[in-house]
DNA sequence: GTGAAAGCGCTAACAT
DNA sequence: ATGTTAGCGCTTTCAC
């Protein structure tokens, strides 16, 4: 298929100088330079990356490494695949799926001591996520999509939890609210330790407060049925609320029909928006749904970029508080201004 | 790190026996083999497979490789990447994403000759995709998520359509319904060449037939807007339609709100199924739409064996007629029994 | 059953 | 500015 001695043939020069002249490693002449690109078009030279990266060490590519997807990926964790890809590719890397097996941290410790990879992304990043530490440990450069505990000395691109918060609540002052409450998911086992289930709801918390909101939460769900009873408890605690945010998808479907059931009009007697739900979903239900959009595609291109700025940077350190992007909010059908005579209804 | 020169000499043996031992290419002795092995352990050694590839020629690497998403990927696309991680993880391969940039054709080209992939696994393949060409050409092993025209020389995954129609038609006449209809893709310059749009709309208009069903096709839909649309189109044209079908998501949308407008009650005055949408998303309309469920990890899974098998046996020619998955019929609260007054209720 | 030696295709000193 | 020489870490003959 042609290697690099053959185009150093068909050109007259030695191996050496047909690789400076591929590379720009060292001068060529500008004659024996065109030469050498005529022979390389000629052959279809392609280089072999194996050789390549055998000895320079540096193989451009890179391993985006997630835990086995509990209850199936959604779009959101998904576009993270696809905007590091998209980034990594732009930039000359390639991008290699790394799928979490029988023994996660086995298997990454294995992949990166084989020389394949100059860095791993880390997606569906924990709290305390052991990676971190075995990744540091082996020396291998890595970037995070989403942050650990304590992300202050790491390379990592998240969600602006706290512009979020603040942004749900603009929203809904905004339309005149007073009083809101957040339907989470709900912390189990896996979620109990996930940063977005965590942050979102102090972050909401906080700036409902700040605002000045009357809030309440602790109703949590994960399904419809949950979402069904999230809001009849809520309700029944609550009856004062009239704008209510919510985490899960499918806790969403319970909530409308919750509150259809009650004879609650949305958006006229209760506001509902979503909260990291893509634009694409928040539109199919009916009212559409406000939501904030999480910037998914835009994490995974980010987390990508600064794995590959911090490969050809060794001396940069990574940027204080890391990567924060905000979420968009795209405003449905399902948000208003609360009744006057809010209060008077219920009763 | 360890390279196996250090196993070796830690085990007192020579390079190539420890090759041997840690490969089974050739007997080694037992005691030898243990004192080689026990020198991996303690040395944590992971072979290097540049220098592996380099020589052996085989990477266990796979290519996914797709064209830029036209309108963004959907949780359908997505799964055929996280199917086929899946699979080539299981079986000891990796997956490379390799999205397509400027130039698909040169890029693939490109990927192919630097010794970096052992085949290349093709999603979102169109009806005569120039690249099981250009593939062909360059002698690379090659599977197809979907097909081609004429894939019979060609290993592939794809929908089984027919049953798929076949499907759906059963569904409604066992509701009882006598006509039907069918609001496809529309087909602009991507999809008017890509196969599911193509085959489904056949497909469901032979299995109509068949069964002897009135069948209305030819209003096609990709938005809200146009779904809308179609619905009122439909119905001017073809009063007597009971059931209609679905492909696109955000058309259903329109679908589902124009009923509405028209007082028409889903199901019990218009049953509406979609077709090759996940149960999950289907889940999220009100009613609940009833689904034909697209095996999408399936296929990823299917492609990625299908190519593996392939580089382990390179005697076997592709399966006949490739691999056909079945989707899974995901009844929801939008299909019933026609109402037995229909034709007075519309008149 | 084991060892010595060659070489995969390339980059990176080191000469000239 | 160009050529020569050494490997990178491994698999694979070929001897013994």
């Amino acid at each position: 298929m042609g290697s690099l001695r053959d185009v150093a043939t068909r050109a007259n020069v030695a191996v050496s100088t047909a690789s400076a002249a591929l590379n720009g490693t060292r001068p060529v002449a500008a004659e024996t330079k065109r030469r050498i690109l005529a022979a390389a078009a000629e052959l279809g030279y392609r280089p072999n990356v194996l050789a390549r990266g055998l000895v320079s060490k540096r193989t451009r590519i890179l391993a985006l490494h997630y835990p086995a997807p509990a209850g199936g990926f959604g779009l959101t964790e998904m576009q993270f695949a696809t905007g590091a890809a998209a980034a990594a590719s732009e930039l000359g890397y390639h991008l290699l799926l790394s799928p979490e097996n029988a023994d996660p941290l086995d298997e990454l410790r294995y992949l990166t001591g084989t020389g394949l990879l100059d860095g791993v992304l880390l997606m569906e990043v924990r709290l305390d996520d052991e990676r971190v530490a075995l990744l540091t440990g082996e020396n291998v450069p890595f970037a995070l999509i989403g942050r650990t505990r304590h992300p202050e000395r790491l390379w990592f691109a998240d969600i602006d939890f706290g512009r979020l918060g603040a942004d749900v609540v603009e929203h809904l002052t905004g339309l005149g609210h007073r009083t809101m409450a957040f339907i989470n998911h709900t912390r189990d086992a896996y979620t109990g330790d996930y940063g977005p289930v965590v942050r979102i709801g102090e972050e909401i918390a906080a700036a409902a407060k700040e605002a000045g909101m009357s809030y309440a939460d602790g109703f949590d769900a994960d399904t419809a049925e949950q979402g069904r009873a999230a809001l009849d408890g809520l309700l029944a605690t609550h009856p004062e609320v009239t704008a209510v945010a919510v985490f899960s998808d499918q806790a969403a479907v319970g909530v409308l029909a919750a509150a259809e059931e009650r004879g609650l009009h949305v958006p006229g007697d209760l506001t509902v928006v979503m909260v990291l739900t893509s634009a694409q979903v928040a539109s199919m239900f009916r009212p559409r749904l406000t939501t904030l959009e999480p910037p998914s595609l835009e994490l995974g291109r980010r987390g990508a970029q600064m794995l590959i700025e911090q490969l050809a940077d060794d001396t940069a350190g990574p940027p204080p508080g890391g990567e924060l992007v905000p979420c968009r909010l795209v405003i449905g059908d399902s948000s208003a201004a609360p009744r006057e005579d809010h209060k008077e209804v219920r009763a």
